[in-house]
DNA sequence: GTCGGCTGTAAGCGAATGCTTACATGGGGG
DNA sequence: CCCCCATGTAAGCATTCGCTTACAGCCGAC
């Protein structure tokens, strides 16, 4: 009936409940057996392979943030971001921003955001644009996507929280244009 | 040495404190010790007067609503909200929204904000436009502050987090003018 | 076969947390 | 004066937390 050992498999357990948790509740709300008890193995064995609750979370993160960007031209990555953060029909939790918006006090999660999201989206944002400020824009962009996923996620706003997504997004295209168009002058 | 005894003005210590730490910790990471010892009283005495943990933070998240949206006409409401969220001169921590930011899952955060935020802000902005889904371009506008706000006081995010806020306010203003515009039709 | 180490388990340790209780103390009203 | 209760204090309780330790079982190497 026990499954057979598998090193491998109880990480990836591990990992997977940890993503679940974490992304629903933040960082301190999840307790380290909570996570254990989720993947169906022993709790101990989130040490042994992971070190400390902060090193599972730093790797959950690193994890996600990595698939994140992996699928985005520049010039749709707007769109796509912003339609991956209304769509919640699979499992709205495992979207990586979620964890980093429920844990905003951790180290880890403020580094991703830093990193991730100042050095790839930011600049992929800001590359649509040719205005002197064209960070600052790309900024702003970036601000209400994150708004956007703190209301509805964090929240439950309505109406946003259930509103098309594909709306939201002809919406915040439209506004956001005003921001990054090509002044085609330089 | 000792002041005086005074049931007010330990109360009063005790919020203040509380508001502080919540606003810059957030719920979970401030301990009620922490709060009594920035009060300078003994911790018992925040049982005595607020009952709780959760009934401190509520108390908290109600005093400061409450004096958030005292003095903002319709028409400024944005720019007021947006610059109070932008200047950071005497206690950023101080901003309603921190607290409830940092503490988004808790019961009474996530009430405050769906009803001061849904039912206050949202209907002041979504009193500018007449398009048939102002309440939804009402929600973006107001995701787009609390996203704002979010990238520069939670994570700290460059450039935004110390841009000039006029030159912040702007900007927004002129890309959510196109969400918020009349149409003078119907 | 048996030895060694990788995998999993059970129990608990020390610290921190929210909250309570039992007790000082001080100052105003009789 | 002195009594009484509002105010403040010290100590600790029960629980939960992240993490550790001591041990059992399985499997391949030789």
């Amino acid at each position: 009936m026990s499954r057979p050992r598998n090193a491998a498999a109880t990480k990836a357990a591990l990992l997977e409940a940890a993503a679940k948790l974490f992304g629903e509740r933040g960082f301190d709300r999840t307790t380290v057996r909570d996570i254990a008890s989720l993947a169906g193995v022993n709790q101990a064995l989130l040490f042994r392979y992971f070190g400390s609750k902060d090193a599972l979370f730093a790797t959950v993160l690193a994890t996600q943030s990595r698939e994140l960007l992996e699928d985005s031209p520049a010039e749709h990555l707007l769109r796509n971001v912003l339609l991956r953060m209304m769509d919640e029909k699979p499992r709205p939790e495992d979207h990586p921003l979620h964890a980093v918006l429920r844990s905003s006090h951790h180290d880890s999660a403020a580094e991703v955001v830093r990193r991730q999201l100042g050095e790839e989206y930011a600049r992929a944002l800001s590359s649509l644009t040719d205005a002197e400020d064209a960070a600052l824009r790309a900024d702003l962009v970036l601000a209400w996507v994150v708004g956007i996923g703190v209301l509805r996620s964090v929240f439950g706003k309505q109406p946003l929280a259930e509103a098309d997504p594909a709306k939201v997004a002809a919406l915040v295209a439209q506004a956001a244009s005003v921001l990054l168009e090509r002044t085609d002058s330089g």
